[in-house]
DNA sequence: TCACATTTAATTGTTCGCAATTGAATGTGC
DNA sequence: GCACATTCAATTGCGAACAATTAAATGTGA
């Protein structure tokens, strides 16, 4: 009988569940990136964004919200903190005056070569091999790729 | 040259970071959760509140935190919401007056069956067998241990 | 052309998440 | 027993994250 309950509550068991995994690992990784990400000035959804334009430049805000899974209530906020800091630069397409173009200031050009050790820092946190880690990315990409499939029915 | 200036790029990739495999997981399932558990009227991380208070009723805050990794500060206002919601009842310790004791109300305790279904649909929407679900939640765990270790430190 | 739908950002309000601080209770070393 | 440090929760302030709504620009069909 006890037995019976306990297996019956097995599902419920924190330690069990995958999306605590994930939860609990995105936090951790987000507090080892704090120090790292405070020598630069970002935010670590902040450092998402600068990680998108430093690989392309003056994109739509819509752009970058598709790449990051973010609508404008974050992103528009977000961008207007990154103007402040006089990172990027805010303009309106003139094709399409819906558009908000989102354009690296030399600044924000500048910091790039400053993040490149960055990802080095996280390898070494993560104490793992590179073949590991890319393993797990393309599991977990995988996976999410699954849910965000099903949010979309 | 330009492929020299490609490979130095590589690690700054967007795609190529596991910490935002996991950020966007994270987010994947929270957006998977929310009808799920707006049906018991619980944001995600008061549902695993819920699932710690399920498994072990009456204990301090702070282990709650400790369990979930979060502090008193979002604790706090969080546990005000779930006794609001007559979920919880807050009560501090009489040996010790410093810790506060987060118990149970019988509806906190009924909702617990209400959430057995949970799980299930969960599992469904990962697409995913149960021993894949297993081995890659062990492998995210460790991770999450190795990033903790080193913020330990 | 004109009514209507769609797209895009911005805004508002609520809830996390955390750093930093405060204040009360408890533990300690002399 | 008393000064001192430690522990614990609460508070404040800021930055996400998202739902829901608004408003402007653009696209579409009759």
């Amino acid at each position: 009988m006890a037995r019976k309950q306990l297996a019956a509550d097995q599902p419920l068991r924190l330690d069990n569940q995958i999306c605590f995994a994930v939860y609990s690992a995105a936090h951790a990784f987000n507090r080892v990136y704090k120090p790292l990400l405070d020598r630069l000035g970002l935010t670590y959804p902040q450092y998402l964004v600068m990680l998108v334009l430093w690989e392309r430049d003056g994109v739509p805000l819509k752009d970058i919200g598709e790449r990051l899974f973010l609508d404008s209530g974050t992103l528009t906020p977000l961008l207007k903190r990154l103007e402040a800091a006089q990172l990027v630069k805010r303009t309106r397409s003139t094709e399409d005056e819906r558009q908000v173009l989102i354009a690296l200031t030399p600044q924000g050009q500048a910091l790039k070569d400053k993040a490149r050790s960055v990802p080095q820092s996280i390898l070494a946190a993560s104490d793992c091999t590179v073949p590991e880690l890319v393993a797990m990315k393309n599991e977990i990409v995988a996976l999410r790729d699954r849910l965000n499939a099903v949010i979309g029915e």
